[in-house]
DNA sequence: ACTGCATAACTTTTT
DNA sequence: GTTATGCAGT
C-alpha cells in the first residue's frame, strides 16, 4: 500500500475538512455547508479508514439516492486503487437506507412474521391499494387518497420510542384508524410492504431480535450517513441502533439545507446530535469554494432569519464575481424572456445555465420561450421510466409470479392483455382466495365452475397455464430471457403490436429499454428477484447532462449539484414561501428551500418575480417574497430588459450544432405541421424511436423518429 | 367492457 | 389552464 497518496491527499485538504477524515473513532457530526467539499471529506473518509487497517466490510455508508450511494463508491475504490490498495469491492456497503433495509430483511424478514421473498409497492400501487380498501369498506373517507397516503406514511415514520412502534402516533379519528389498520393488513396478507415498512421492520427486527442487531453492529463498526438533515425518525433510530456499541458514527449534513420535512424528515435528528452523543465531535465546513463572495453573501443573509439553526456564517474562498441581480417581471411570460435573453446576451454553452423554479407547472412558459429562441433544454425529473405503464404492468406480472401472494399485482395483469376476465370474474377468484384457497386453485376451481361462459374460462386456463409455466422457469431463466419468453406467452407484446398506436409503439419501445435493464442483472444469482426489487426503490437514470443544454428543474431536484449561471425564477409571496406553507416552521423549509437554490450559483445569480400571474387561469397580483426583504441592498443590483429581447432573435447561438442528425433530449426540432418543439424525451433507438416533444403551441405530442419529417435546429 | 364527457384538483417527490 | 378521474351511456 502507498501512504503516500492517502498523505497528499490529506495534505490537499483545508484543516476542517482534514479533521473530519481523520476522526474516525467516536461521533462525528460534520456540518457542512454547501459547496464545503462534502463529498470529498466523506470518500477520503472512507478510504482513510480502509487504510487505517480496518475491513472494508466494516464500512457501512447510508444515502438518500442510489447515485449518491454509487458515485461515493466509485470515488472510494478510486482513491484506494491509487493507493495501491488491495481490496474486493463488493464488500464496501454503500447504500441507500431503503436497500440497506431491504438487504436485511431478505435474510430475516421471517423472523418478524413476513416471507423472505415479499415484494415492494410504491407510491402508486399503495394509491391503488388504498383506493381498493375505500372501495371494497364502503368508507367515503373526507381525506383524499393522496393525502391518506401522507397520512399513513407521517404516523410510521413520527415514532418517539422505538419499543413502541407499533402503539405510538395512531390516528384518533375512528375511521382513520379503520383505513389504516386495513391498509397496513391488507400489505402484510399479501406480503407487501411499502417503502416505510422496510425502514421501520429493519427497526422491529432489531428490537425484536438482539441476536441479529448483535450481528450488524459487529459487522458494521463504522457507519457514516450521508445527508442526514433529511433522515427520518425511523432512519434515527436505525442509524443510532447499529452505532450505539461502538460508537463509530459519522454523521454529515447541514440543516440549512433540510428541504424534505413535508417527508418527515426530521431536522432534530441532526439538531440533537450532541444530545444523542454527548462525546460527540462537531465539525463545521464553512470555507465555501464553490460560489462567488456575493452569492455567499445573499446566501447568508437570507439564511440568518432562520432560528432552527446553529449559528454559522459560509465563508467565500473565491474572490471576484458581480452582484446578485434582480428583475421585476411583468408578468411570467416577461420573467421567462428576460432569462432567456439573458441566456442570450451571456453568450455561455447552454449547460452553463439552470433555471430553477417552486413549482413544476411552472416550467411551461420557459419551455415555450426557450423554443421560441430555438434553445435546447432539458426538464430534470418530469419524466421516470419505471412508473410508465407498461414497465410497471411488465413488474407487476414477474412480481406475481414471483409472489403468488402478491395479488394487488395479479389484480392490474391478469386481464392484459384481455382474457375476458373482468371485474367480476376477479371478484369470484377473489371470494374463493378468501374463503381459504391459494390463488392457482382458486382460478382451477373456476374452470369447473358452470357461472362462467367457455370464453371466459379459456382466458382464465390460459393465465393459469401462463403462471405455471413461468413459474417452472424462474431459477432456469436469466432475467432478460424471462421477461421476453413472458412478453411472448401471455401476448402483451402482440397486444401492442396489434394496437398500432403511436402510443403502443412507444410502449414497446420502452419494454425493449427494459428488456435491456433486465440483462444486466442476466449473471446475477436470484437476478429477477434482486432487479424488480432495484427498479421498485431505484428512480429514473439522470443522464440529462450528456448533451449542451438549459438545466430546468424545481428548487427541490437543484439540491447537491451546482451551476455557473443560476436563474431562480417566481421569487413571489405564494410560491416562495408557498402559500400552502403557514406556520414559522413552514416558513423556515421555504426559506431553506430558496438558500439551497441561492447556493447552487458558481458565477451568476439572477432572481426574478413577477407583479401579476396566472395561477390556474386566473390572473392574480403578486408581490415579491418577503425573503427577498432580508437581502441587503448592497449585494443587488436591480436591473431591467433595456433592449426589447427580440433584437437578434435569431440564433445568437454559437452552439457548435451536432450535424450527425441524431435527435437528443433537449434537441430543438421543427415539424412540418406542429412547429418548433423541444425534445423532452427520447424512447428506444433506430428506425422505431419515438420522441415525446413538447411544441411551442400544440402542446405535448409523442413522435415517430422515422416517420415524422423532423427538422433538427 | 369500452368511450366520452363532466368534474374536481392542483407544492415539493431522494426511496 | 391542464390533467386525471369518475360516472353514465352504448
Amino acid at each position: 500500500m502507498n501512504v503516500e497518496v492517502i498523505d497528499s491527499l490529506l495534505s490537499t485538504l483545508t484543516p476542517s475538512q482534514r479533521e473530519a477524515v481523520e476522526s474516525i473513532d467516536g461521533p462525528v457530526a460534520v456540518i457542512a455547508g454547501p459547496g464545503s467539499g462534502k463529498t470529498r471529506v466523506v470518500t477520503v473518509r472512507g478510504a482513510y479508514i480502509a487504510t487505517k487497517g480496518i475491513p472494508l466490510r466494516s464500512i457501512l455508508a447510508l444515502t438518500f439516492t442510489n447515485r449518491a450511494a454509487n458515485e461515493m463508491k466509485e470515488r472510494v475504490c478510486d482513491i484506494l486503487d491509487r493507493c495501491g490498495f488491495t481490496f474486493d469491492r463488493s464488500e464496501i456497503l454503500f447504500s441507500t437506507f431503503h436497500s440497506f433495509s431491504l438487504w436485511l430483511l431478505r435474510r430475516f424478514a421471517d423472523r418478524i412474521g413476513y416471507r423472505n421473498d415479499f415484494s415492494i409497492v410504491d407510491e402508486n400501487d399503495q394509491k391503488a391499494i388504498i383506493n381498493e380498501i375505500l372501495k371494497g369498506t364502503g368508507i367515503d373517507s373526507k381525506f383524499s387518497v393522496k393525502r391518506l397516503v401522507e397520512i399513513f406514511s407521517a404516523i410510521r415514520c413520527n415514532i418517539n420510542d422505538y419499543y413502541e412502534i407499533e402503539y405510538s402516533n395512531l390516528p384518533c379519528d375512528e375511521e382513520l384508524y379503520e383505513i389504516f389498520e386495513s391498509y397496513r393488513s391488507y400489505l402484510f396478507k399479501h406480503s407487501l410492504m411499502d417503502f416505510d415498512d422496510l425502514l421501520l421492520n429493519t427497526l422491529m427486527l432489531f428490537r425484536d431480535h438482539p441476536s441479529i442487531l448483535n450481528w450488524v453492529r459487529n459487522r458494521f463498526k463504522y457507519v457514516m450517513v450521508d445527508e442526514y438533515q433529511d433522515t427520518n425518525r425511523v432512519q434515527y433510530y436505525i442509524v443510532k441502533n447499529i452505532a450505539e456499541e461502538h460508537r463509530n458514527i459519522c454523521v454529515v449534513g447541514d440543516e440549512d439545507q433540510s428541504i424534505y420535512s413535508w417527508r418527515n424528515a426530521d431536522i432534530r435528528n441532526i439538531m440533537d446530535f450532541e444530545k444523542d452523543f454527548p462525546d460527540a465531535k462537531v465539525i463545521f465546513l464553512k470555507e465555501n469554494f464553490r460560489s462567488t463572495p456575493f452569492i455567499i453573501s445573499v446566501a447568508n443573509a437570507v439564511i440568518s432569519k432562520n432560528s432552527m439553526r446553529r449559528w454559522k456564517v459560509i465563508e467565500s474562498v473565491k474572490t471576484g464575481g458581480s452582484k446578485v441581480k434582480l428583475y421585476e417581471a411583468i408578468d411570467e411570460r416577461d420573467e421567462a424572456r428576460f432569462v432567456v435573453s439573458k441566456i442570450k446576451e451571456l453568450k455561455r454553452p447552454y449547460r452553463d445555465y439552470a433555471i430553477f423554479y417552486r413549482t413544476n407547472y411552472q416550467s411551461r412558459v420557459f419551455e415555450e420561450e426557450l423554443i421560441r429562441e430555438r434553445i435546447p433544454y432539458v426538464l430534470v425529473g418530469a419524466f421516470r421510466f419505471y412508473e410508465r405503464k407498461e414497465v410497471k404492468d411488465v413488474i407487476s406480472y414477474v412480481r406475481f409470479i414471483l409472489n403468488l401472494d402478491d395479488l394487488f399485482s395479479l389484480k392490474r395483469i391478469i386481464n392484459v392483455p384481455n382474457r375476458g376476465i373482468g371485474e367480476a370474474t376477479f371478484r369470484l377468484i377473489m371470494e374463493r382466495i378468501e374463503q381459504g384457497m391459494d390463488v392457482m386453485s382458486a382460478l382451477k376451481s373456476l374452470l369447473s365452475s358452470p357461472l362462467l361462459t367457455v370464453t371466459r374460462k379459456q382466458g382464465i386456463k390460459s393465465f393459469i397455464e401462463l403462471i405455471e409455466y413461468m413459474r417452472e422457469r424462474v431459477n432456469v431463466f436469466a432475467p432478460s430471457e424471462f421477461i421476453a419468453e413472458l412478453l411472448e406467452r401471455s401476448g402483451y407484446k402482440k397486444m401492442l403490436e396489434e394496437d398500432g398506436t403511436g402510443e403502443a409503439y412507444s410502449r414497446l419501445e420502452n419494454i425493449k429499454e427494459l428488456l435491456n435493464v433486465a440483462s444486466e442483472y442476466d449473471e446475477l444469482e436470484d437476478g429477477l428477484r434482486y432487479m424488480i426489487d432495484r427498479i421498485t426503490i431505484a428512480t429514473s437514470v439522470d443522464n440529462y447532462r450528456e448533451s449542451d443544454c438549459v438545466t430546468l428543474m424545481t428548487l427541490h431536484s437543484a439540491k447537491g449539484l451546482e451551476f455557473p449561471v443560476v436563474f431562480i425564477a417566481g421569487v413571489e409571496e405564494g410560491l416562495i414561501p408557498h402559500s400552502l406553507s403557514e406556520d414559522s416552521y413552514e416558513i423556515e423549509e421555504e426559506r431553506r428551500l430558496f438558500y439551497v437554490g441561492i447556493t447552487r450559483a458558481k458565477d451568476e445569480l439572477f432572481i426574478s418575480y413577477c407583479k401579476r400571474r396566472s395561477v390556474y387561469g386566473k390572473l392574480k397580483d403578486s408581490k415579491p417574497s418577503r425573503f427577498i426583504k432580508d437581502i441587503p441592498d448592497k449585494y443587488l443590483e436591480f436591473i431591467k430588459l433595456e433592449v426589447p429581447s427580440k433584437v437578434n432573435s435569431k440564433s445568437t447561438s454559437k452552439r457548435d450544432s451536432d450535424d450527425s442528425g441524431t435527435i437528443r433530449r433537449g434537441d430543438i426540432v421543427e415539424h412540418p405541421i406542429f412547429g418548433l418543439g423541444s425534445v423532452i424525451d427520447i424512447y428506444g433507438s433506430g428506425d422505431s424511436a419515438k420522441a415525446l416533444i413538447r411544441f411551442e403551441k400544440v402542446g405535448v405530442k409523442l413522435i415517430a423518429l422515422s416517420f415524422a419529417n423532423l427538422r433538427k435546429l
